[in-house]
DNA sequence: CCCTAGTTCTGAATTGATTAAGAAGCGACC
DNA sequence: GGTCGCTTCTTAATCAATTCAGAACTAGGG
């Protein structure tokens, strides 16, 4: 069977091929019969309408972005923080009739060629870490914008004060009168030498995201408080459940045990909790934790943590993709964000001693 | 500025188009230094790389699957059913450099377009209900397949026994005793007539999907056990916390109470839980509630469910997808689904009287 | 010296549409 | 009758690449 194009229906109907085109797409430059007339020849011959490639080719336009992820595909599935971001851009996106589509990062060749294939207007890069891959998404030209890290200059920026924010939530938690304070970093999964990561002071880099950045928040408070940071519990894992439970375990497990956890997402949080009633450590009369983000999960569990508005940022990104911003001054756009104290903070168990 | 192209770079070299193409695609076609040159040249003009529409018109590839949903893409990220589908599907796609292009339905004709414009190699239809879209899907005449519904003759199918599944659940609880049951029936949300739905004889069409499949099967267990279908009390909402809340709360208020909720999904389940902790019913004491797919909060939420496995489904339909089988007989995948007791079904407290 | 093979590059055809410019036909108006 | 404008359709250019067949050149073997 021959492939049908639009000029298998011309020869076959017995007009010229930009005819056939204007019954498709303009079916007003066309006598309403004629119009018929063909589209019915193009249903006879299983004609499976015009080739979304070269109709993208000639207008210049995909009506598609393209959504970038630091991680592989299926941790960002995941990851509650990035459904409910893509669940703000979707939506924004399917509105105006434009698709979305997604690019994760296998390994860094794969990824790289993806990236170089996406038939997309615009990118928008997720990345809590900072991308690895930011050279190669400009290199394309089109409308980016950048999700939480790293800011670029003259490239169109959605974030919150990482840094703020989480300094607010450890004053939280020294305001109730802890002192054995454990911190939890986050930091990616995926390969990526991650020496001296938490190493506060080293000049950030690319890699210097929201994990780094809500640590030294932490560090703030820690200070303001009078409390060295190198007395500090640390530790770090990544922002995976079971990775988190096992650096959990660690915290829980150690003598004297901390009376409050810093945790940089709640997903982190979570794998604490889960640790903790396991130990049947009660909280938060025995033990304090506090997460970051406010993902839906964590209003039912009662967790104390600092709320971002998740959805907005995706539908603020989704709106500067669909509609790039035509003036010079590229947009960066900080979002608010508010301490939610809920039922797993609460003064610690010797706070009257 | 001028718009680069390969044939830009080319003036410049002093070399044919084509040479400039493989010094991109295929490097073992021309001299290393040539290259090295050409890449030079096309760094400092700033060229963006091969056009991708370009590319996938000539190589016929676009390397990208599209999966086209039933409901808004928000709503299909506020449903871990969908995103545990999704995480699945974009595992297999990602691990071979395809990328994933998602398609919603915010309405009728948008998605219809869409659907039309979208650069992909073939379609999953993700479809709890059966698809509406199924005709415009296949008119595009690429590999296809479609997930729990509808199943299309010739079209490769991944789904599970919905009935088969939902009936094991309903024997689960009626073996406890339970005589006084509710049934809480999900449809779509998004504007579709609903008259009939709840009639389950009435000849199946598209819209026959997993929600008519799953109720069919708690009848087929209830009437087994005696019990006249009539009896059971049937109410119907969709699969959305906040509006399963809404008709959860019509059943619990109800006098005389059931003793048992069988929800079709385990978002419904969470609601009825929701609003029984509201109103103080003591789980599993006064109130069993059973749900259906085990989605990942199931567990922690000691939620007794029927597990399906979702993750798996999403593979299954993306391997297909990526490497669309050869042969003519369209491959059919039924998935196994399980049984998972936990902590929200027991006797019903009158079991003894 | 000739023939073959291999490397490196070119020219032309091809992929499947959209679009701008223009031609033909026809009615209305002055 | 001329011309203006409208509808309807066509011609040719364009979008930005890939690919196939073949040309030019070099080197090696006989």
């Amino acid at each position: 069977m021959e492939r049908v194009t639009l000029q298998t229906i011309a020869d076959r109907v017995g007009v010229s091929r930009t005819t056939v085109s204007n019954a498709f797409s303009r079916p007003d430059q066309l006598n309403e019969e004629l119009r018929r007339r063909i589209l019915e020849v193009a249903g006879e011959l299983g004609y499976p309408g015009p080739h979304p490639a070269a109709r993208t080719l000639r207008r210049g336009r995909a009506g598609v972005i393209g959504v970038v992820f630091t991680e592989t595909l299926s941790y960002a599935f995941a990851d509650s923080y990035a459904v409910g971001f893509l669940r703000g851009l979707a939506s924004v996106a399917e509105q105006s009739g434009t698709g979305v589509h997604l690019i994760g990062w296998p390994s860094p060749d794969l990824a790289e060629e993806v990236i170089g294939d996406a038939v997309v207007d615009g990118f928008c890069l997720f990345s809590p870490e900072g991308h690895p891959l930011v050279e190669t998404v400009l290199r394309r030209r089109l409308p980016v914008v950048t999700v939480d890290y790293p800011y670029v200059e003259g490239v169109p920026f959605v974030g919150i004060e990482d840094r703020a924010a989480a300094r607010r939530a450890a004053e939280h938690v020294l305001g109730l009168g802890h002192r054995r304070v454990a911190v939890l970093g986050v930091q990616p999964v995926v390969g990526r030498t991650n020496r001296d990561w938490l190493d506060l002071d080293r000049p950030g880099d690319l890699r210097f995201g929201a994990g780094r950045a809500r640590l030294a928040g932490y560090r703030d408070a820690c200070e303001d408080a009078g409390l060295e940071w190198k007395d500090v519990v640390l530790d770090r894992t990544a922002n995976d459940r079971e990775l988190a439970r096992r650096a959990a375990a660690r915290l829980l497990d150690a003598d004297p045990r901390p009376t409050a956890v810093l945790a940089p997402t709640d997903e982190v949080a979570f794998a604490v909790l889960d640790v903790a009633a396991q130990r049947g450590i009660e909280v938060p009369r025995e033990l304090s934790v506090i997460g970051f983000d406010d993902v839906p999960a964590a209003a039912p569990a009662g967790l104390t943590t600092v709320r971002q508005p998740i959805t907005e940022k995706g539908t603020t990104a989704g709106r500067l993709l669909v509609e790039p911003p035509r003036g010079e001054a590229a947009p960066c756009v900080i979002m608010p964000t508010e301490l939610v104290v809920r039922r797993t903070t609460a003064p610690p168990p010797d706070a009257g001693a």
